[in-house]
DNA sequence: TATCGTATGTTATAGCATAACGTGTCAAGC
DNA sequence: GCTTGACACGTTATGCTATAACATACGATA
């Protein structure tokens, strides 16, 4: 079976639901898409997005780092980094650059330029498609000549749990 | 004279234009918005406004505090953070956190949710109105019941001038 | 087998951010 | 007037995030 029978679903990471299983999936359309496209997905690279894959929640550099050297890596910053960089390069993980972390790709292959929502309350962080959002950036772009390459849209708020435990 | 008869240009940050205009208009805008909230836009704040509002572009908080230090003011970390972060919180500033930088909010007092272009190149960003993206991001909220508080939307690619020099 | 590109390891350092505490100032209430 | 509390600012110290630069290893290719 391919992985193409996961059904990504943008509150999983609000709600409980079989990890194992679609944390599995997507490390196998990882593979594949990593395989179609020569990059290489190492045996660090593929334990860093493991990593992400398991906590299923939003990573520092040195915390993924902690748990490679843990796996027998190295235990230097670079090397953290550049595992998490070619994952976001490939667009198997996100950065989330308003936690300095980095979180696994739900949905990888796709091109797509997701949105993350941030629970302030508990660090959650679920990834929605943002095509309109997309659109929307472009047409704002192209109006004042400017070229885009990358996009970073993320919000800040309270997830369905937290907010529900707070009234 | 009221700062309202500004024209706030998105693309302004992209071209030439009469700053010292646009920088006091700004300026005064903001003590108008601080006075009318209670909120004290004391000397070191207002210099910290006045030094993004000066350079027109992302600044770091080291650069700030380096600025703020030859005026008379404290010279350690936390003296440039808070000042910015009250600016922030006021929506006289934004925070860029793809640059771990600072910028004047160019169109202060109007409830926004901006995006930001910033050039990859020349590191000038620009901030452009972004209800629709606003919408768009609501929209996709509600959808997984999370409740935004705050957005940060930014792109990274090429301003007109630099996309020019560079084919 | 010599060479080149890529990946990884390692050292060192740069850059960003905040906790915690002390001091000064001002206004409200006694 | 004096006290009290809120807020702003200064300072010390430290922690976290990120990258430059160099060394080593390995596979592909000529």
């Amino acid at each position: 079976m391919t992985a193409s029978d996961e059904t990504p679903d943008p509150a999983l990471a609000f709600e409980a639901h079989d990890h194992a299983h679609c944390a599995g999936g997507v490390l196998a359309r990882a593979e594949e898409i990593s395989a179609a496209r020569g990059a290489r997905l190492t045996p660090v690279r593929r334990r860093a997005l493991e990593i992400l894959l398991e906590s299923h929640r939003a990573m520092g550099a040195y915390e993924v780092l902690e748990r490679l050297a843990e796996a027998g890596f190295g235990n230097q910053p670079p090397v953290a980094y550049r595992a998490l960089e070619f994952l976001v390069d490939q667009g198997l993980a996100h950065r989330i650059r308003r936690l300095n972390a980095f979180a696994a790709c739900m949905n990888p292959g796709e091109a797509h330029s997701p949105a993350f929502f941030i629970c302030k309350t508990c660090d959650a962080v679920a990834e929605a498609p943002a095509e309109a959002v997309r659109a929307a950036m472009e047409g704002a772009a192209a109006r004042i000549g400017f070229s885009v390459e990358r996009m970073n849209i993320e919000a800040l708020g309270l997830c369905p749990a937290c907010a529900e435990t707070a009234s």
